[in-house]
This record gives structure tokens, sequence and C-alpha cells, in this order.
DNA sequence: TTTATTTTGACAGTAACTTTCATTTGATAT
DNA sequence: ATATCAAATGAAAGTTACTGTCAAAATAAA
């Protein structure tokens, strides 16, 4: 999103993505500046130059600023394309690495200040829960098609919520220990989930 | 909440507790009859013939009248309280059947309703989702407690983190399966996890 | 009954969103 | 270059959840 592909796309598509990824920078810097409850749209839109109305154009909510995450598609398209011989976990665990592989430089700096804000602010905490539970969801169909069942079975079902809930985990854990790699803590986490949660 | 010892306490508690129940109860109305969105917090003050800033002297927002949730201290209480020689996921289901055995009919009967409407609101949807978080971490410091290991460990989280995420994979089951028992599913989901999620 | 405390309602305010509509701006065909 | 069309924008006004203050009313205690 913050590089890649931007020529060929016509002033207005590059104009819009500059907007919306000022928008995003600039909020962020308010937040980490004056706190996220103590920063309105308002003053977001000012910072930017848009008004607010524009702001809510570019994004849902308030909310969505720091919550949207654009590479849930990344790793779940990584997990269908794993060989249907490899166990269930042990797939996740091979696309998580794939997937990670494609995510910029710049998306990783900010990704430990994205979910530390995240989980610090009730607010945002709730945006993003809820936005994991797609993924959750995301998860079991995608399971259900590479094991031959049904994606509301209680099987599946628990499977896939475990799976984001181990996630979630690795998450808080990260964010006390930002000097290790993320992908490492979540593919550790996945490991205790495959070894039974061993204590 | 809604029975039980409510002698003794003074005719102040006893009003209290009775406004609380009737705003609940007529805030469920109104949701169910217009739906969520389209229920103002003036009309369910105005319903319980009590002023708008009364409702939030009641409950913290429109959102915990659905969510909030009286019963997650009686379940933690119950798993503190097993055997210490009991394997962790034992522990908890064992502790589930207690604990819900104190839960009074009435808000069994209105649980159904409860957790579907959270679930299908997006708003309820987040603030319950944090809520459970909070449970996480209570399950976390408590399995901590249990076997002598630190809260904040990746493998203390990770299991607790997990354990929610079955539980919330149940209550979607449940939503789907009203027929069913609520705790049996929970504790068929437990079971799950304890086999290693089979698919 | 009198006094102290708690609960309440009225009122005014803030901020996140929504909707509407006129204006501007970029894309496109002549 | 210019006229035309579609998309992006900003201004403004409205809705609603939620907060804070203060005086009046209800309740408890003496």
């Amino acid at each position: 999103m913050s590089d890649g592909a931007e020529r060929k796309l016509g002033l207005r598509e590059r104009k819009k993505m500059k907007t919306r990824a000022t928008i995003r920078k600039m909020a962020m810097q308010l937040f980490r500046e004056q706190g996220y409850q103590a920063t309105t749209v308002e003053q977001i839109a000012e910072a930017s130059e848009v008004s607010p109305s524009t702001f809510f154009r570019y994004f849902a909510s308030k909310e969505a600023v720091v919550t949207e995450d654009d590479y849930d598609p990344l790793l779940i398209e990584a997990y269908r394309m794993q060989p249907l011989d490899t166990a269930p976990i042990q797939a996740l665990r091979d696309a998580l690495r794939e997937g990670f592989d494609h995510i910029s430089r710049d998306d990783r700096e900010g990704m430990w200040e994205r979910i530390s804000l995240t989980y610090s602010v009730p607010e945002l905490r709730g945006a993003a829960l809820q936005q994991v539970m797609g993924t959750s969801e995301t998860i079991s169909i995608e399971t259900a098609r590479r094991y031959g069942k049904n994606a509301s079975d209680l099987k599946t079902r628990t499977f896939a919520a475990a799976v984001v809930g181990v996630v979630i985990a690795a998450q808080m854990h990260y964010i006390e220990h930002p000097e290790q790699e993320f992908v490492d803590i979540v593919d550790e986490a996945l490991a205790l989930m495959d070894e039974g949660f061993p204590l």
C-alpha cells in the first residue's frame, strides 16, 4: 500500500492513495502526540488539509484509521496455496512465513505502533477484535475447503477460533517484546497449539 | 440478578435493582421490536420511565445493556476451586458445569436472545469481544496461579486465548442450534481442544 | 420530625458520524 | 484547446451517544 505498483494509475487514483496515506500518517502522529481519544476527526482533517466529510469518505470511522488491515487477504491466499497433504496448523505456519515476506518494510515498521495502540485503547480493541472474528470465519471456510468439511461444523469453527485466539495472544506478547519479530512469536504460539498447549 | 437474595437490602437497593432490571427488559423489548440501532437511549429511558441521564447511571453505554454479563466471576470462582491435580482443560470443563448450575433460570432463558443479538449487531460484537478478552486475561492469571506459571508467559496466554476462542466458537454454534444446551456445546468444544482439534 | 445522603431530572455541551447539495477537479472526446 | 461528463470535495445542518453540573426530590438515620 505504501509503494509498489502506483505508476500507471491516473492522476486521480494516485491522488486518492496519497490522500489516504496522508490522513493515516497525520492521524497516527496526532494520536502519538495527544492520545487517541483527545484527537478529534476535525483535527485530523485539518492536519491532512481535507474537510471532515472527506475524512469519512476515506475511512469509515476514526477507528478504521488504526484497525483497517490490508494484509489479511495475503495470508489467507498463502494458506489456500499450501499443499493439501500438510496438516492444518503446519499449513498455517508455512503460510504465515510466506505471507509475511510479501509485506512491505514500511508496513512492518509501523506494525508495533499500530498493534500497541490498538490494544491500549478500548474502542480500538473492540473494532480490532471484530475484524479478527471475520478472519476466523475466513479461516474456517478455507479450512473446510481444504479438508472437505463444513465451515459451520463445530470442529472446524473451534479450530479456527482457537487459531485466532492464539494469534491475539501472540500480539499481546509482541507488544511487550518489540525486540522479537512478530512473525516468530506467532509461529511459536501456533507451535504451542500444535503441541497441545503445554504449560 | 433476577431473584435470589434480594430481601434484606433496604428499599433503596431494591428499587435500584428493579430499575436496572426494568431498563434492561424494556431495552431488550425495544431492540426486538425495532432493532438495536433504530432504538435510541431516549426511547429506552422513556419506556422505562426514567430520564436519559438516569439510564447512563445504570449502564455505562447502550451496548452495556446487552453485553454486560454477571456470571463471568462465577465461572472463574469455580475454576479456582478445582483440585490442583486436575489438568487445565478438564478443570475448566468441570468448573463450567458447576458454575452453570448457579445461574438462575431467568438468566438462562434470555441467554440465546442476548448472545444472538450480540453477534448480529456489529457494535455489540465489538463490545462483547472486548469483554471476552478481559476474561482471557483472568483465565490466564488464574491458570498461572494454579500451575505456578507467569500470567504473561506466552504459554499461559496462548492457552487462555485459545480457550476463549473456543468459547466464542461455541457461542456461534449455539446461535444456530438453540435446541442444544449452551453448556453442552461449550463442553464439547473444550473436549475438541483437549483432543488436539481433530478435523 | 429533622438532618444527611443518595438518587434523580433538566439542561447544556461535545464529538462522532450522516445526509444533502452546490462547487471544483480530473478524465475524455472532439 | 475546449466542451462535456463523472468523480471528488467542502460547507452546512442534523442526529445521536455520551458527559458534566446543579438543584430538587426521595430515602435513610437520628
